[in-house]
DNA sequence: CTCTTTTGACTACGTTTGTAGTCGATACTC
DNA sequence: GAGTATCGACTACAAACGTAGTCAAAAGAG
């Protein structure tokens, strides 16, 4: 089940905000992406067919929740990421982030608890 | 300059070989990527086209090589990957990956030497 | 020299993706 | 109740993508 960038953005509001209906979703949408509703539903719709969403009639409508967890999404698209752009590496990866954004305190900090999670 | 995962593959041997011509990229291509050559003639064309690699006659056919650096590519996928999948957080991508393969003790390693550097 | 192979240039073509439009039915506004 | 907004279902359509085919010229095989 791939989900192309645009159809990420649905996916995202509707983690945040699952069951609601097509102009929740647009009302929701961050900053520049004013789609068109069409274009909006278009994307929902092509969401459900691949079994990305689920559908709960609401009167007339429908609202739509994930039917996959953002967490497994997240954890599947990280692996093949870094399987392609760097081999499965991930140590390159974090590194060129970090030069890239400049990783936070708070980042640095939160990687640092994770690694000596992980070190156990 | 957007690459496709299937230029992207074209563009790892490149980077690991530079200067050699659609054949050679053919016999350099990754395992299970037994491309037609034309496949491959095709996607090495549209990489010219887009800039993403530079041509050098030899004799009657091209030698290829990579015009941007593999760093920078892969610096700006990165950042443009966390942005859309993590709202820009690379702890959480970190995490995931570490569940989803288990980073090496190398990769641990690796990121703690990373991390003390950061801190500085 | 003739046949086959290889190369670049150009073309092909179905699928996916982004971005909407049309249509008929229902709901909301006055 | 008549006009307008909204909804889902279906359709449209160009650009990008993956995957190759055709063609003419040049190079290599015998």
């Amino acid at each position: 089940m791939q989900i192309t960038p645009a159809e990420l953005e649905i996916m995202n509001v509707l983690w945040d905000q699952p069951g609601i209906g097509a102009s929740e979703i647009a009302d929701a949408l961050e900053g520049g992406k004013d789609w068109n509703i069409r274009t909006i539903k278009t994307l929902v719709g092509r969401l459900v067919e691949k079994g990305a969403l689920t559908t709960e009639p609401d009167g007339r409508r429908y609202l739509y929740r994930p039917a996959i967890r953002r967490g497994d999404y997240q954890k599947k698209a990280a692996k093949q990421f870094v399987d392609r752009m760097f081999g499965g590496r991930a140590a390159p990866l974090v590194a060129h982030l970090a030069d890239a954004r400049g990783l936070s305190a708070d980042d640095i900090a939160e990687l640092e608890r994770l690694l000596g999670d992980l070190k156990k």
